[in-house]
Formats: structure tokens, C-alpha cells, sequence
DNA sequence: CTACGATAGTTTCATCTGAAACTTAATTCA
DNA sequence: TGAATTAAGTTTCAGATGAAACTATCGTAG
């Protein structure tokens, strides 16, 4: 007979870490979506806004940052802009480049999911140890560098 | 002057495992999609039907396994059984249910991209140390049991 | 200067996805 | 029994996604 050597799913690695990415993201967005009518997309969008404040990211800077691709990010902000999150106004010397910002409503939103997505993070890592908590960062470096 | 703490994305563990979890997935996922016309939906319903071989799993039961919904579970099917890869046949007592099994050809589609998958997976643990290896499963283990 | 290639961003299109509605079959309980 | 629920699976519909094409602007080599 001929052994197959049937990949165990539920131990392959990859597979489990989506799982994990899965419920985690899930877990965070549930919380934001409906309460702020905010997509995971914008939040990464408005994050990244809020990160680097003041120095007017263009949108192919946001999509460099957040990993997602421009596409994305040029929907997501067409949304942010109609919702008055974010402001964009043209680069001066650069008609092409956008230059974003989060407006004032755009911050009391950040500042409200913030803290949710915080806690998130929070909880997650308390059902570790110590040890673990250093490991998964050491590992998270290592397998995905920024 | 207001102090809005703006999530360091780049340094947010959310964000982070989805970053890694998306890179490696994609990177078997090439390997696969092109080569043997096969999406990852339906690389995960064969990888279950391989493992519990013999059992004759149902669709839904085919959905547990995977934790996929059972929308992209019976599309999955619908393509993996035109293609000849899995035999679906009514249930004896149970006219509701299907019995699912890999089909000759499925279970060579199956042998082919196991050890591909594998691979990958080795090559991945290959930049951890040993402890990281061994915490990495134990995080795994708490944050996403099966 | 101007013609060409590169870059920023949007739109289109074809595919993917998941919630809800639907169909058929089995089970429960009055 | 047989009416009402529940379960398995498919279809529908509406939104998300990403590759490729497109528009507009910029930089640069001739």
C-alpha cells in the first residue's frame, strides 16, 4: 500500500498562524466596524496617518506602510476623505502626490479605536509568559521584518 | 497640546502576525495555484479529505476541519469534483449528506504539493532557534488552540 | 524644447467572499 | 401520523479584492 504522508492540517504551520491572524484581526475589527463604519483597510490607513502626523504622507507612502496595495489604499481613502476623516490636498510641487492628514474628526476616531486595538493586544499577550511574550517578538523579527 | 498616542502599526502584533501569516501563505500558494490549477480552498478541503482518508467526511464536516465557512467549502467541491480530484457520493442513511474521498488523481495532486508544502514550512522553522521553535508552538497553543 | 519613460493615483473588470435566502431531507413532538 | 424544527448543502446577491489598463504629471536624455 502506498503511504500518502497526509499533511496534518490542524499542525502545519502556516496554516495555523492564519487561523490565529484570522481570529485575532476578527477580534479587534468586530469592535470598530459597525460602532465607527470603519473597515480594517481605513483603520490601517488612519493608523499609519496618525503615526507619522505632520509630515503629510502621500497615498503610495500609506501603501508602502501598511503593506496594502494601492488599490486598496486609493478606495479606502476615497471613503476616509467623503467621511471628513482625512484631508487631502495636493502636493505643491507635485501635482500628481497627495498630501493626507487626519482631520479633527479623523483623530477623535483614532482615538477612540486606538485604545480598543491596544487592549486587544493586551489580553493576547497575557495568556502568555513572560518567555513566550520575548520569543513571539524575537520570532515576529526574525520571519517578518519590518 | 494633545497627546493622541497613535498606534505604532509596525510594532502592533495584530498587525504584525497578519503580515507574516499572509507572506507565507501566498509563498506556498504560488508554488501550487499556477502549477496544478488549485486555489487554497480547495488545497485545504484536499489536504482534510487526505488526512481522514477512509472516513468519507461530509461537507460540513469538511468545514469544521478547515474552519472555513461552508459557502467556500461546497464552491471548493464543486470545483475539486468537476476536476475529477474528489468523488462525492450520497450518504446511505443520510440522503442530505455527501461522502467525500480524494480520487486517484486527487490523492496524485495531493502527493505532489505535501511535500511542497512541508518544504516551506521547514525552511521557515530553519530561522528560528530551536527555543523559538519550541515557543512558537507553544504560542500557538495557547492563542489558537484546535 | 520635446519625446520618452517613470511615477501617482484611479477606474475597470473579473474573481472571490460571506451573509442570507432557499431547497431538500431528517428529526422532533404533539 | 403529520406539522414544525433543525440540518446539509447550494444559490443568490452585494460588497471586497487585485491585476491590468488608463489618466495625468513629472523627470530626463537627446
Amino acid at each position: 500500500m502506498v503511504d500518502h504522508a497526509p499533511l496534518e492540517l490542524e499542525r502545519f504551520l502556516p496554516y495555523r498562524l492564519s487561523i490565529l491572524s484570522n481570529r485575532v484581526s476578527q477580534a479587534i475589527a468586530r469592535e470598530y466596524q459597525d460602532r465607527f463604519d470603519l473597515s480594517m483597510t481605513e483603520w490601517r490607513v488612519m493608523a499609519v496617518l496618525a503615526r507619522y502626523d505632520g509630515h503629510g504622507l502621500s497615498a503610495s507612502e500609506v501603501a508602502a506602510r501598511t503593506e496594502m496595495d494601492k488599490v486598496a489604499v486609493s478606495r479606502a481613502l476615497t471613503r476616509l476623505v467623503a467621511a471628513k476623516r482625512v484631508s487631502r490636498r495636493a502636493h505643491d510641487g507635485d501635482k500628481r502626490r497627495s498630501v493626507l492628514r487626519l482631520s479633527a474628526a479623523g483623530w477623535k476616531v483614532h482615538d477612540a479605536v486606538a485604545p480598543l486595538a491596544r487592549t486587544h493586544e493586551r489580553t493576547m499577550l497575557a495568556q502568555l509568559s513572560a518567555d513566550e511574550q520575548r520569543a513571539l517578538l524575537a520570532i515576529l523579527d526574525k520571519l517578518a521584518p519590518v
